[in-house]
DNA sequence: AGGAGTTACTACAAATCGTAGTAGATACTA
DNA sequence: TAGTATCTACTACGATTTGTAGTAACTCCT
């Protein structure tokens, strides 16, 4: 994903923070006109917000769905979701032993990372 | 990376499984030619292999030393190790919640992954 | 009807990637 | 020692992706 895209999912995660999935909820998600504003300081021209978020609901990461004449947008996956589901993506991509590249992730954890992965493991019994 | 990229990539470490690292060890590695000719099958000019081993030494995901007039290429990384890097770098990027990220990542894991993921941590201790 | 907002479509330059050729250096071989 | 094979370095080129944005057309409010 290219730099000016993740910006954009970034504004949308922070705009609609706690409103994420497959649909956007009714009067939730964010029009094209708010994450343009929300990335006032890039100084974008609108369409430029407009062509990225296209993009993006093409690839998938973003739906949107009609409200009125226009379009609200919302990430598909919380920020959350999609770091988990890029660390799965890596794991897959393992072609050899996923044991080991678990041994080296938990190797090269940060102590937080770890005492937080201790505890979602024991949450999961 | 690119496919081609990754298929290279994963020629090296079919070529020369168990040494890695940021220097080739001496007579380790592969030779551009062996590359080649780990990748017959895709029909590949001897020097587009090439093209793309000097692609990933400037990306660093290869290292390589002079071995006479040759070079032998080496993936700096272990496939584990590579994998593991990834998996921090999907965590690094998430600017919220990095603790939920792991929670959402050991709630979608295989029952295989959680198994192993409980042995690293207790080795940890 | 006219203006403001929105989408859809098109455009274009830079970077990346798959793909490969050529030139020049080096080494082996007959 | 001259020819041949090998290897690297450099260049090239088309396809795709990405950043960036303009224009046309539609719709809604006043």
């Amino acid at each position: 994903m290219g730099e000016l895209e993740q910006a954009v999912l970034e504004a949308l995660w922070d705009l609609d923070a706690s409103r994420c999935g497959a649909d956007v909820p009714d009067g939730h998600g964010a029009s094209g006109r708010e994450v343009h504003e929300r990335l006032v300081g890039r100084d974008l021209a609108y369409t430029t917000v407009m062509t990225v978020l296209d993009r993006l609901v093409r690839k998938d990461l973003v739906v949107r769905q009609r409200d009125g004449r226009a379009f609200r947008y919302a990430p598909r996956l919380t920020r959350a979701a999609m770091t988990a589901e890029l660390m799965h993506e890596a794991l897959e991509g393992t072609r050899g032993d996923r044991e080991q590249a678990l041994v080296s992730f938990v190797g090269e954890a940060s102590a937080e990372d770890l005492a937080a992965l201790r505890r979602a493991l024991d949450d999961l019994r």
